[in-house]
RNA sequence: GGCCCCAUCGUCUAGUGGCCUAGGACAUCACCCUCUCAAGGUGGAGACACGGGUUCGAAUCCCGUUGGGGCUGCCA
């Protein structure tokens, strides 16, 4: 038979890189084996949901090609069933009520010192009500084994679980009773998801059994829980101090398959002697119980840097596609969000970025660096980098010379990066300067920085008038 | 507190009893290349948490210790 895998996120604020890491390993165990990728929405709390998150996770999953074959489908629309399923569990009493409160709980718990429920109304028969919630009678000896894929056996004894809630004192089913009613009717054989479900396991194997009782018997799925994916402080990623939405890396810039690549390298990696690998690689190569054991530290310098490989990688015209939402948002399918161009959109000139792209492209990293590294193409009066202006031009005796002599040469030498690089290392070295003196003061002039892309394809691309504009223009600003 | 998971360079990992004086990648340092910055090249530093076993032989198997993490909701 073939695997049936599902992703079932509960639409809880935007996408978490944790929830993305989940889901690929699920996709690709479907993909590798022929099997099924289903989006389930376990959005039975009503009242955390929002419809826009939804749209985040699909948007999301979608730009990271993690495209499901089945769904997605509304936990929430099988309520029905959970009700009817949950009330054959009561009658055949594997539910119990109960009218506890939080606080009586609380109360009780402090006597004990042991957190959890006590079982207090387990055996008191209580009536079932509006105000009371149905506990699932966990049996008081004996132990339950979950064999996980990754981890082998586990074994969890009951006197070590209490009796879990599987009903709102509303009549609205939980987690632990929705998940194991539709990942029965929904055909699941494999159940891959993050470690901290790991303790809920044997709950829902208990659930199972009960419900193979109650229901038409269903074969229980075989379970593999993925590590963590921590932060530096070697602490689960928080949604408050760490930078998890998949969508801010989108904005900034990184690929999808690049992001990829690298979520697959954390508890995974592959055969040959490179970490850089394609989709269909990872796909072919991967094995669930190969997933390595221990929680691994979500490495943004090491993403970044992976990343660059991608985009070096990349054709020009793929780059230049690439680039269209950073630099001419206008035109292009999508805009990152929270950052813009720095220059008016009508000043931005396609076919000069195409020709500098090139160069461009092997200097970022990221996506989002490329406005900064072109901003003096299309800004008339680029902005100056203080320190920098003051260290090369304004504090450097030198300075004044170089851009003199600039003017003059520039004024009458072919313009092409060619030409002007000869002149300018023959300028330099007539007034006594290695070329990586000379060109310091012409660069900042010119393009407002000391660092950027190479100065005299910049140069040649800005064309002569602007650029002769530019080096008087530093030259008054300096006098000043 | 209880239950559970985990443990190779700072980080991600290779390693499944001898091929390991432990390999790669990121980060870092030095040098080379060089019009700046990147990229690239070369080289350096850098790990089997600890203690017991088992074995002719242990990073690899077992036990314990220590350390870290997760869960402990009428959230999922």
């Amino acid at each position: 038979m073939a695997p049936r895998v599902r992703f079932a996120p509960s639409p809880t604020g935007y996408f978490h890189v944790g929830s993305a890491r989940t889901s690929l390993f699920n996709w690709l165990f479907a993909r590798q084996t022929g099997g099924t990728f289903v989006l389930r929405i376990e959005d039975t709390d009503a009242e955390r949901g929002r419809p826009e998150w939804l749209d985040g996770i699909i948007s999301a999953m979608a730009w990271l090609g993690l495209d499901p074959d089945e769904g997605p489908f509304h936990q929430s629309e099988a309520e029905p069933r959970h009700r009817a399923i949950a009330d054959a569990l009561y009658g055949a009493g594997y539910l119990y009520a109960c009218e506890c409160t939080r606080e009586e709980i609380d109360a009780r718990t402090h006597e004990n010192a042991t957190p959890g429920y006590d079982g207090f109304c387990r055996d008191r028969a209580v009536t079932r009500t509006t105000q009371t919630a149905l506990r699932f009678k966990v049996p008081a000896s004996g132990e339950t084994v979950v064999d996980d894929v990754i981890r082998g056996q586990v074994v969890f004894p009951h006197d070590s679980m209490d009796d879990f809630v599987a009903v709102k004192s509303t009549g609205h089913p939980l987690f632990a009773l929705a998940n194991a009613i539709d990942d029965r009717d929904m055909g699941i054989t494999h159940v891959i998801r993050g470690e901290d479900l790991l303790p809920t396991t044997p709950k829902q194997l208990l659930m199972w059994a009960a419900l193979d009782e109650v229901d038409a018997p269903v074969e229980l799925p075989l379970f593999a829980h993925l590590p963590m994916l921590v932060n530096e402080q070697r602490k689960k990623l928080s949604k408050r101090r760490d930078p998890v939405a998949v969508e801010s890396y989108r904005d900034q810039g990184f690929l999808p398959d690049a992001f990829v690549n690298y979520l697959s390298l954390l508890g995974w990696s592959p055969n040959g002697d490179s970490e850089i690998v394609d989709r269909a690689t990872i796909v072919d190569q991967f094995r669930l119980d190969e997933v390595h054991h221990a929680p691994a530290f979500f490495d943004v310098a090491k993403l970044t840097h992976l990343n660059g490989e991608y985009i070096r990688k990349l054709s020009s015209s793929e780059f230049l596609e690439c680039a269209r939402p950073w630099v001419d948002p206008a035109k292009a399918q999508w805009t990152p969000e929270g950052t813009e161009p720095p220059w008016p959109a009508e000043h931005f000139d396609e076919a000069v970025f195409a020709e500098m792209a090139p160069l461009i492209q092997e200097r970022v990293a990221v996506l989002g660096e490329i406005p900064a590294m072109v901003d003096f193409l299309f800004l008339p009066e680029p902005p100056f980098d203080e320190a920098a202006f003051t260290k090369v031009i304004a504090n450097d005796e030198r300075a004044e010379g170089i851009l003199l002599k600039a003017i003059e040469v520039y004024g009458s030498c072919e313009f092409d990066a060619e030409a002007l690089h000869v002149a300018t290392a023959a300028l330099g070295e007539a007034l006594g300067h290695k070329l990586r003196i000379a060109q310091a003061p012409i660069r900042v002039a010119v393009t407002g920085k000391s660092v950027g892309p190479p100065l005299f394809e910049s140069l040649a691309v800005l064309g002569r008038d602007e650029v002769l504009r530019r080096l008087e223009g530093a030259l008054r600003r300096a006098e000043r």
